[in-house]
DNA sequence: AGGGGTAATTGGTCTGACCAATGCCACCTG
DNA sequence: CAGGTGGCATTGGTCAGACCAATTACCCCT
């Protein structure tokens, strides 16, 4: 395919192939980047910027004097690194509540049986982290906790009164 | 709150700040690798391993004696990177779908002139990128598409059916 | 056999150097 | 004066080597 792709990327599809190539799982450890930097045929600061970058997709962990280890796929870092890039810059804090509430009305739209919502209309965070998980999709609700917890820590204070709640679910 | 990241997260992060800091908008070209070392009182190779993560993430780009420049955000590419590591179970892809469609009926939700979409339902990705245009939220917009793109990546096909879609708008 | 301490291993960071590509600017030439 | 053209400064690309810090492995002594 495309060999015009500079050093640096190279080095990355390199030491995958090589992760391929050895049969390791998601637990083993990698080669020391003293090993790779050897085997690749190129320098150990070369192997440390491929590695980190690995590391900072959640590809593989680095333990101080311990190594680099294969991470499991299941560990979903990747929505972390998409939410840090979402809510940097010029978000308004009216989109995040604004984002909450579309987030929030398409989980009570598919819901069948609400009545055990009823039990939490007093506590705002209660009934609207009981609604989400109502919702059985793990990238939904993460991708609602990243908004809910970027609007927390603007300090604000409930979503919606006690009668909004009501009546969102009225409104059903 | 969590400041127990490790300095290479901590120097992404610092060099994220100083670019909103003075004020750099995509095109824009970032201090050389040797000023940002100064300013920010590391080494050449720590600045260089943060700034290789950010060009593999599509947030800036490195030309070979010209500089570094902030690239524009639709451009970002780091779905794809990271989609590149996932493609291995169906769960994942069921909850990009799924997410999609949540996202997409509260958009319909909040409608009340449809008239103009009717237009697009022959196409798919016409008529939900016009649905989503409908919504005046930056931040809500920007999660859609981030999501779209990852799913795009999949190399799937339509989300609904010419029929779903018509069933979409008449349920308002 | 168990525990402890030391040495080897490995990641973390820095200094300094040199090469390669680019851009700028003065200089030369028509 | 206009246009090219060469060289020099700037900047990214890569490497070698060194030293520190954390972990791990292993040996030795009890």
């Amino acid at each position: 395919m495309e060999k015009k792709r500079n050093a640096f990327e190279m080095n990355i599809a390199a030491i995958k192939l090589m992760i391929e190539q050895d049969g390791l799982v998601p637990g083993d450890r990698i080669p020391s980047e003293r090993e790779l930097a050897e085997r690749l045929a190129i320098s150990r600061p070369s192997v440390r910027e491929a590695l980190r970058t690995l590391a900072y997709l959640g590809i593989i962990e680095t333990r101080h004097g311990g190594g680099s280890f294969l991470l499991n796929r299941d560990d979903h870092t990747y929505i972390q690194i998409i939410a840090q890039f979402l809510v940097t810059g010029d978000s308004k804090f009216e989109d995040l509540a604004g984002t909450l509430r579309l987030l929030e009305q398409s989980a009570i739209a598919q819901l069948d049986d609400y009545t055990f919502l009823e039990e939490h209309l007093d506590s705002d965070t209660a009934f609207r982290e009981t609604l989400i998980n109502t919702v059985k999709n793990d990238l939904f609700e993460r991708i609602w906790r990243q908004v809910n917890a970027f609007y927390q820590s603007f300090g604000q204070g409930e979503l919606y009164t006690r009668a909004e709640r009501e009546a969102l679910l009225k409104r059903s």
